[in-house]
RNA sequence: GCCGGUGUGGCGAAAUGGCAGACGCACAGGACUUAAAAUCCUGGGACCGUAAAAAGUCGUGUGGGUUCGAGUCCCACCACCGGCACCA
């Protein structure tokens, strides 16, 4: 490949035009309140609007349409060909919605906190933000080789004090707000309303502030009431501490969060992790579940993707029902979606962590039970699913009362009911459902039918599903009869009017477990502190005092302990006051919550984004919009980016967002209008790229081989954006000759023979100069076009402008192929269509479009079209009457089956389309000397003969 | 097990219920060339035919169904990919 003759000269025109944008800030957007250089493309092409002399106005600007790619982590390794897929999409977009005449952002910045920095760090001393600004420098520059219209003006690092202190900002927050149920949103801490033991107006804060600094002094009753008020408030709050096992990873020497740990191994490196118990800061993400679920019904996300944050949510409807244990203060409360089976219920299962176990344990039973919870505490939780085929549990010897009925059922405990969900226990209907019924039929414990499947063949035991309650009348109340869901409604009311249980909703989501011990990321902005009583708090330090910056540090490991390698900063750690700072670190997490927002402002220095920014770029199309489709939409929007955030990031963010919408700081409800996921780029091999598989292909590779613009190209030529699909070398020689049929419909081959040989002798330096030799082709020429060559061009328009419409890249860049195989025929070729097919291209191709369009501007000749730069040329439009063909083929079909095509004129109606076919040669012989019984003409489109 | 997605030539793929395979790769033949590369032109689902054609039959994972007509809609199943997984 490398050997043979390039097919244009792509290695000078590609760093020619990629130069040109960034001595011309082509691709800068523009913020309202700024001054836009008159001289800048932008300003031309949006004229007088634009160009007023002063800071422009949000509703003097063009609508937005914001543009967003999922950052990047700079590893090491530099980019391979699967990284730039979702770049190049949203680059074309990015292109085609700056030449429709949309204010376009499309930003790019850096997830640059992380583990492998760290580990680096830990194993060679060298400190992580030099390994990530290497890493960035390496990730930049391969971009950047890539053409892409990034503003890079608005360039942000997660690692960049400048952007930390406003992570940390959000977190005081998060951290000063409490979720009000009543009004449904997060609100400043200080609305919170205490309960009426707490109220205290005594209380005087500068006296206990006062004596709080004196760890010593005995507690005096303000003292009291104001530390229950802290506890009370710091109970509520969105970020809180909490004391509660956690994932330990040895071998990363830090806690992971539950959705960082796949089969019971980190998801990083995949080492052991266990259970280990530690304080940790909690997000109170679960206050927002029910929105967060409602929620993705406003925005326009794949149906999978919302599946995944539904299921991830896990909204479960049911009940709460309240079991009494005979002679006893004990109650025990279960949580179940089917409190139609509840006369069904043999026994309960408490989780063997359940807080009531050794209270209700039978002397005799107390040895096997003790005995089992340590089974239990001794597994890891791989084990624990591992071995979840067999079930396993004890008899606690305690028996409960079924408020139904009166029975007394017996009490168990086993490790398939969970401590964190729901109550802890459940009631068990082993007639009905899978689990309790393994675990019935194992131990031998009654199963007792109480619904009736509607197909009567269909055995019940086991049967899930809903059907009709049958052997189900107590005493008091009877559901007999119901199908399942007013069953369910009959006895959750019932329950709820003898106070024995209610309507209850669980989540299967959790809070978010957001410290982490480790150096490499955001401090807390966070310092504890020593009560009078003697009990330490936590305090937030003030706005002034961020950002927080990480301490220096030699040695990068945690302390033997687990505790975090902060906590060897003596000095960082201890304040002057005797306070003494947080040394946990935020997650990865952390920085990608809200980069969205910092690119609309980023270098802002006095606020996380301003009002007006935010406004312009997350807020509703701007009312004075001029454009044909003024298509823009609340928040981002598209973003794309890989599947692997279908859940974590994607949610935090939205829960991050929700919280800031909720105290007054963006306009939006949601973040991201419209997601896609761009499926993975597999190896030659079909197979994942792995450096162990040795499949993987730097961008490098091809962008010296054939250039980046064929590079992008076969990005959306290997198949629909969604798909997983693989890489092929010789694919993208395909598309490169393609680039290359381009460049010879344009230019004058004798002059560019010249150029070659002036290249060969030419110092390095001056070659660029030389592409000037490069004269347009001469068949070119300033003439009116033929219909079929309008024709040509108007169905490629409309065929790219609709795909484009709909992501269907590959289809598009088919229609530009089509349109070039059929130009190269053309002997005279009309510069004005050659001029819109230039604007098709640029999105794909940009740095080749850009070249021809300049040879085809500078030809000295009438062609006056006057439009010098290219990225800012107005999309065409197409006209449908240029596409009215004046004869049209019918396919004509036999009963169904192909016989014929004929040739009609476009405007033979229903009788004249019959006629010819009946008419036809070819189907004569397969309806002479039959009945045709029925015939179908649809309209333009078939004829079909029914003969019998 | 549950949820979601995908199955079409040798390969990547394309087709508002209406000519299956656009576009590209690989391949074959031809032109240009001393030759090769590059370029340009032509061909191409399979089968059966034929000197070559034509005509014909079959064909979108499998089996059914709806329809004048199904890659497309419905039912059942199979395979692969992704996610979740004792969530009561």
């Amino acid at each position: 490949m490398a050997s043979s003759r390039r097919q244009y000269p792509f290695h000078l025109i590609e760093p020619k035009w990629q130069k040109i944008w960034e001595a011309q800030q082509t691709f800068r957007a523009f913020n309202p309140g700024e001054k836009i250089p008159e001289n800048h493309p932008f300003a031309q092409r949006h004229g007088a609007d634009a160009m007023v002399p002063g800071p422009v106005a949000a509703t003097q600007l063009p609508p937005k349409f914001y543009i967003l790619d999922m950052f990047p982590y700079p590893s090491g390794a530099g980019l391979h060909v699967g990284h730039p897929e979702g770049y190049t999409a949203t680059d074309i977009l990015a292109r085609y919605k700056r030449a429709l005449g949309f204010n376009v952002l499309h930003p790019m910045g850096w997830d640059a906190f992380g583990l492998p920095a760290e580990q680096y760090a830990v194993k060679t001393g060298q400190h992580p933000r030099q390994t990530t600004e290497q890493n960035i420098a390496t990730f930049k520059r391969q971009i950047q080789s890539l053409g892409f219209s990034y503003d890079w003006s608005r360039e942000l690092a997660t690692t960049d004090p400048d952007y930390f202190k406003w992570t940390q900002w959000i977190f005081l927050k998060l951290y000063n707000s409490w979720f009000n149920p009543e009004t449904n949103k997060a609100e400043p801490i200080e609305t919170l309303v205490y309960p009426t033991e707490l109220e205290s107006q005594s209380v005087g804060r500068a006296s206990s502030r006062a004596d709080s600094r004196d760890g010593s002094s005995v507690a005096s009753p303000h003292q009291n009431i104001e530390s229950a008020r802290r506890a009370y408030r710091d109970s509520k709050r969105l970020a809180y501490v909490s004391e509660q096992p956690v994932w330990w990873c040895e071998q990363l020497g830090t806690v992971l969060a539950n959705e960082e740990v796949v089969d019971g191994k980190s998801e990083v490196g995949g080492f052991p992790v266990v259970r280990k118990p530690m304080r940790q800061w909690m997000l109170r993400i679960t206050a927002y579940a029910e929105k967060l679920l409602n929620d993705l019904d406003t925005i326009d996300w794949t149906d999978s993707l919302k599946e995944m944050q539904r299921n991830w949510i896990g909204r479960s409807e049911g009940a709460e029902v309240e079991f009494r244990i005979p002679n006893s203060e004990f109650r025990i409360t279960v949580f179940t979606t089917r409190p139609d089976t509840l006369f069904g219920a043999t026994y309960l299962v408490l989780s063997p962590e359940h807080k009531l176990v050794d209270q209700i344990t039978a002397p005799e039973q107390r040895a096997a039970i003790a005995q089992y919870k340590t089974e239990v505490a001794q597994k890891s939780d791989l084990e624990r699913t591992e071995l979840a085929k067999e079930k396993t549990g004890v008899f606690t010897g305690a028996y409960a009362i079924n408020p139904v009925n009166g029975q007394k059922i017996p009490i168990w405990i086993a490790d398939y009911v969970l401590a964190s969900y729901g109550t802890g226990a459940i009631m068990a209907v082993p007639a009905h459902d899978t689990r309790d019924f393994e675990f019935a039929t194992k131990f031998k414990l009654p199963i007792v039918q109480v619904v009736q499947p509607p197909d009567l063949k269909t055995d019940w035991h086991g049967f899930v599903g809903d059907g009709t309650s049958v052997n189900s009348t107590g005493p008091e109340i009877s559901i007999t009869g119901l199908p399942t869901a007013e069953a369910k409604r009959k006895i959750t009311d019932w329950l709820e009017t003898k106070r024995l249980g209610k309507k209850t909703v669980n989540y299967k989501l959790r809070d978010w477990l957001f410290s982490r011990q480790r150096y490499w990321g955001e401090p807390f902005p966070i310092v504890w502190k020593k009560g009078p009583d003697g009990q330490s708090y936590h305090e937030a330090l003030p706005e002034s005092a961020l950002p927080v910056l990480p301490p220096a540090l030699t040695d990068y490991k945690p302390t033997a302990t687990g505790e975090p390698p902060l906590t060897r900063a003596k000095d960082w750690v201890n304040l002057p006051d005797g306070s003494q700072r947080e040394t946990n670190t935020m997650p990865q997490w952390a920085g990608s919550c809200w980069y969205y927002l910092r690119y609309l402002d980023a270098k802002n220095p006095t606020a996380f984004v301003s009002r007006e920014a935010e406004a312009y770029w997350m807020g509703s199309p701007t009312p004075n919009s001029q454009l044909p489709t003024p298509k823009s939409t609340p928040g981002v929007d598209l973003y794309v980016g890989g599947t692997e955030h279908a859940v974590l990031h994607l949610l935090y963010a939205r829960f991050w967002h929700k919280v800031l919408f909720d105290l007054g700081y963006v306009s939006t409800p949601e973040p991201f209008f419209k997601l896609v996921n761009q499926g993975m780029v597999l190896g030659e091999d079909n197979q994942k790229m792995s450096k162990s598989r040795g499949n993987v292909i730097p961008v490098d590779v091809p962008v010296q081989e054939v250039g980046t613009d064929a590079l992008r190209l076969f990005e959306m030529f290997m198949g629909p954006l969604e798909m997983v699909k693989p890489w092929s070398t010789k694919g993208v020689e395909g598309v490169y000759r393609f680039l290359g049929r381009v460049w010879r419909l344009f230019v004058d081959e004798p002059s560019e023979t010249e150029f070659e040989q002036a290249e060969t002798t030419a110092e390095t330096q001056r070659r660029g100069e030389l592409l000037d030799l490069i004269k347009l082709s001469p068949a070119i020429k300033d003439v009116s076009a033929v219909p079929a060559q309008l024709k040509t061009l108007h169905a490629c328009i409309k065929k790219v402008t609709e795909d484009l419409d709909g992501l269907r890249f590959n289809t598009a860049i088919s229609a530009l192929m089509v349109f070039v195989n059929e130009a190269m025929t053309w002997e005279t070729k009309p510069a004005t269509v050659l001029r819109d097919f230039l604007i098709l291209l640029q999105p794909f191709a940009p740095h080749l479009a850009e070249e021809l369009w300049v040879k085809l501007n500078l030809q000295p000749s009438t062609f006056n079209l006057q439009l010098p730069n290219l990225a800012y040329a107005c999309w065409p439009r197409f006209d449908p009457a240029l596409l009215v063909e004046s004869e049209m083929e019918i396919p004509v079909q036999v009963n169904g089956k192909l016989r014929d095509v004929i040739k009609v004129p476009v405007n033979a109606d229903n009788a004249a389309l019959e006629a010819a076919a009946r008419a036809s040669e070819k189907v004569q012989p397969f309806i002479a000397g039959k009945t045709i019984k029925k015939v179908i003409v649809v309209p333009k489109k078939l004829v079909n003969l029914i003969v019998v």
